[in-house]
RNA sequence: GCGCCCUUCGUCUAUCGGUUAGGACGGCACCCUUUCACGGUGCAGAGAGGGGUUCGACUCCCCUAGGGCGUACCA
């Protein structure tokens, strides 16, 4: 065997946890763990205008809440400054990278005049092969990558195949600021280094950088980890993914109600597959995963999809679970009634629940069903529900309705005990009531001896209405 | 502008030169159901366009069109 894969997951902290991050890390999760090797997270935090603390924490509780667990203790590639100048240093050394002396006006003309002949905007080379003596009092200089000048730097990916950049269009870039601090292109380099990446799975808008980083590999000696630019997330309308269109941190589709399951089913159909499979759960996707199923194509968003992998997953849930998600989701999003009643009424939500979970494609549509358990009475009953039952019933079901509206408490037995009485109000006998929460009123005579049973589940604006039958 | 990448049903995708181009979501119809869901069955729906290569192209090559990414002392 060859050596151990270690991949790596390195997001900038300048806001939440993009979802298309989300996924590009679930990609180098899972492969890792398929090759049973290390996934590796670096914060790549050298922007301090930027950087945030509480975006590092939204990358931590993202990927917690996603269940992508990073092997080791997360790297802050800001701590390692001193590291990528010594390497920077070497490059200068070894005669691969020079000083600059060139100020920001002086680029931009240098770019300007570079446009304006039809030519690539990229660096002249001006300080290339000049000697410091010449520079500037006062300036201080850069550190720029001395690139080839001919020939080709070729990017053999795992999933876009061998690309080939001619060098003349890869300019000497900078890798150290004026003040000594690494630019993205160097520290990537440095710490994939010296972190032991064998791997690099990233977003496939950092191939043309996958060209100037192997300068850097070449100008150490180093050698290059294997690379995989997976295709970015679209939005529905083919362009870049806007918020409008689900470009959101992955804590906002917790905050919409979604299972971290049926989030990491979905983004991983996005983008990747393995043959018609489409459900399968984490441990079935490590089995199978391989950068041979990456798509070169971008994939778009599609939030139907993802509504009905949810409500696969809502569906398979285990009750107690999915309780518990209900009151911290309820808790999360300050709405204090729903928290209160969920709590207060636990052994009968779960009893509820099976009933409620083919109904829900979200945890806010289950919270919004199971709100019938604990809503203030009376309830006010709508129209249409009452029509529902035709004739003679009609008068009997919205008599039922107030009489189970006005009930202070929608314990079983209390609304056992409200319908049997109005049942025999009306000369009927109800029979035994087998499942709770599925009794509830008399409606109407379906067949000599047989009448109608219903409970109301849900908000007034969605009254959902399980059926039974009960002899009498 | 220049460089690079991408292109199968509306969407996610299967296909790795020979298939009636398959599946899933969504849509429609029907079934189940005294509601709403769930579930089941069926229908409609695709190889961007044009050239090649080949006995044979969705599949390989070229051009065009469309889309995306990059082109910073941001990452």
């Amino acid at each position: 065997m060859t050596k151990p894969v270690v991949t790596r997951f390195a997001p900038s902290p300048t806001g939440y946890l993009h979802i298309g991050s989300a996924r590009t890390a679930l990609f180098s999760w899972a492969y890792a763990r398929n090759m049973q090797g290390k996934f590796l997270l670096r914060i790549e935090d050298t922007d301090r205008e930027r950087s945030t603390e509480g975006a590092v924490q939204a990358i931590y509780e993202g990927l917690s809440w996603l269940g992508l667990k990073w092997d080791g203790e997360p790297t802050l590639q800001f701590s390692r400054a001193a590291r990528h100048a010594e390497v920077a240093n070497e490059l200068l050394a070894r005669g691969q990278a020079y000083y600059c002396y060139c100020s920001p006006e002086e680029l931009a003309t240098m770019r300007e005049d570079a446009r304006a002949s039809g030519k690539p905007p990229r660096y002249n080379g001006m300080w290339r092969d000049r000697d410091p003596s010449e520079a500037p009092q006062g300036v201080m200089p850069v550190i720029r990558i001395k690139a080839p000048l001919a020939g080709e730097i070729t990017v053999d990916d795992h999933v876009q195949g061998k690309v080939v950049f001619k060098t003349e269009n890869l300019d000497d870039f900078i890798i150290l600021r004026s003040d000594g601090t690494p630019t993205y292109m160097l520290a990537v380099v440095v710490d994939d280094h010296d972190m032991g990446v064998t791997h690099i799975i990233r977003g496939d808008d950092h191939l043309t950088n996958a060209a100037r980083q192997i300068i850097i590999y070449n100008g150490m000696e180093w050698e290059v980890p294997d690379m995989a630019h997976i295709p970015l997330i679209h939005g529905p309308d083919g362009a870049k993914l806007s918020k409008r269109h689900g470009a959101l941190g992955v804590g906002a589709y917790r905050q919409m109600g979604y299972l971290p399951e049926a989030m990491i089913n979905y983004l991983a159909r996005l983008g990747w597959s393995h043959g018609d499979d489409e459900l399968f759960s984490v441990d079935q996707m490590i089995d199978w995963f391989s950068l041979e199923g990456l798509n070169k194509g971008a994939a778009r968003f599609d939030f139907a999809k993802l509504e009905n992998v949810n409500g696969h997953y809502i569906r398979q849930a285990k009750p107690d679970y999915l309780y518990g998600v209900m009151v911290e989701t309820a808790r999360e999003l300050g709405r204090d009634r729903d928290h209160a009643g969920l709590v207060a009424n636990q052994t009968t939500v779960l009893a509820a629940l099976p009933e409620l979970q083919p109904r829900a494609k979200t945890v806010l549509e289950l919270i919004d069903l199971a709100q019938f358990i604990y809503a203030v009475r009376p309830l006010a009953v709508d129209a249409p529900a009452a029509e529902h039952v035709a004739g003679d019933a009609q008068a009997v079901l919205s008599n039922a309705l107030s009489v189970l509206g006005a009930l202070p408490d929608w314990s079983v037995p209390a609304i056992e005990a409200a319908v049997r009485g109005l049942a025999e109000s009306h000369g009927l006998k109800l029979g035994k009531v087998a499942q709770p929460l599925r009794v509830a009123l008399t409606g109407r005579t379906v067949s000599p001896g047989v009448f109608e049973v219903m409970v109301l589940i849900g908000k007034e604006e969605s009254l959902a209405r399980i059926g039974d039958q009960v002899k009498a």
